[in-house]
DNA sequence: TGGCATGTTGGCGA
DNA sequence: CTCGCCAACATGCC
């Protein structure tokens, strides 16, 4: 990751909680557990990024809807800096929001909710996971049941493993769970490489010109079906009618 | 122009 | 109890 390389060894001279904040840790205990330590990871943990410190501090930033990093440039922070770490070096990672929305958390609490892309998260998981009456897009995206799936991407891996998103989960049968299973990993796995790949200095705003169904620009799938859209639960549903529908 | 957008939370109703 | 849906947040993008 780009963080890691460009930061990792540093020591995080000052950090400043700006004005548009609304901390849930204080100021003062940001600034005592972490300033003047040394970064020593970055890394991502569901939708989290973590920043881990050589005192065993942890840094958790959640960027929600709208939150942003990016290399601060000139003086004045903009209105909605939440956040301003001054590495040596001279380097000035910004975190901002305008609505005001991204979570600062100092050492977050470990989950035992397992990562889409890890270990934990096998086809045997799956299976388990999927004894409800939820609908299958639904549980993909409950951040209590598997972490680090969101709309966009639930829609591109329902598409890969050809499932409805309005299936009902108890109701897919084991075939297809191991093919979710399976289109989990590509999918995110795919959508990593090709970002790094696209825009190797990328750290704060979003790609998503690759995604095939979850597009409101695109018209037809890969296989040439018409990609229809369902608004429900106030997002967007994208899919198309190559994926089998389980009621 | 304005519709739409990688999210979470809590409350309500079926 | 389980599940789905809604509003709130209020800017930037095409």
């Amino acid at each position: 990751m780009h963080l890691q390389r460009r930061l990792a060894g540093k020591k995080l001279q000052r950090l400043q909680v700006l004005k548009a904040a609304k901390p849930a840790v204080s100021p003062a205990r940001l600034k005592k557990a972490l300033e003047g330590r040394k970064l020593t990871k970055v890394y991502r943990e569901g939708k989290e990024l973590r920043l881990a410190f050589d005192n065993g501090h942890i840094l958790g930033l959640h960027m929600m809807l709208r939150g942003k990093l990016e290399w601060m440039e000139g003086e004045k922070p903009p209105a909605y800096g939440l956040l301003l770490l001054d590495f040596e070096g001279g380097q000035r990672l910004l975190l901002q929001d305008y609505q005001r929305k991204a979570r600062i958390e100092l050492d977050p609490e470990g989950s035992e909710v397992p990562d889409a892309l890890s270990k934990a998260a096998n086809t045997a998981f799956w299976k388990k996971l999927l004894q409800t009456k939820a609908t299958i897009k639904n549980l993909l995206l409950d951040q209590q049941a598997v972490r680090g799936i969101g709309s966009a991407y639930a829609d591109e891996i329902l598409y890969q493993a050809r499932i409805s998103p309005f299936s009902v989960s108890n109701k897919i049968p084991p075939d297809k769970v191991k093919a979710l299973a399976t289109a989990v990993k590509k999918v995110l796995k795919n959508a990593i490489q090709h970002i790094r790949k696209a825009a190797p200095d990328i750290i704060g705003g979003e790609l998503r010109d690759f995604l095939v169904v979850h597009n409101a620009r695109k018209k037809k799938s890969p296989g040439g079906k018409a990609i229809k859209v369902r608004s429900t639960g106030g997002r967007k549903t994208y899919y198309t009618q190559e994926q089998q529908l389980y009621t």
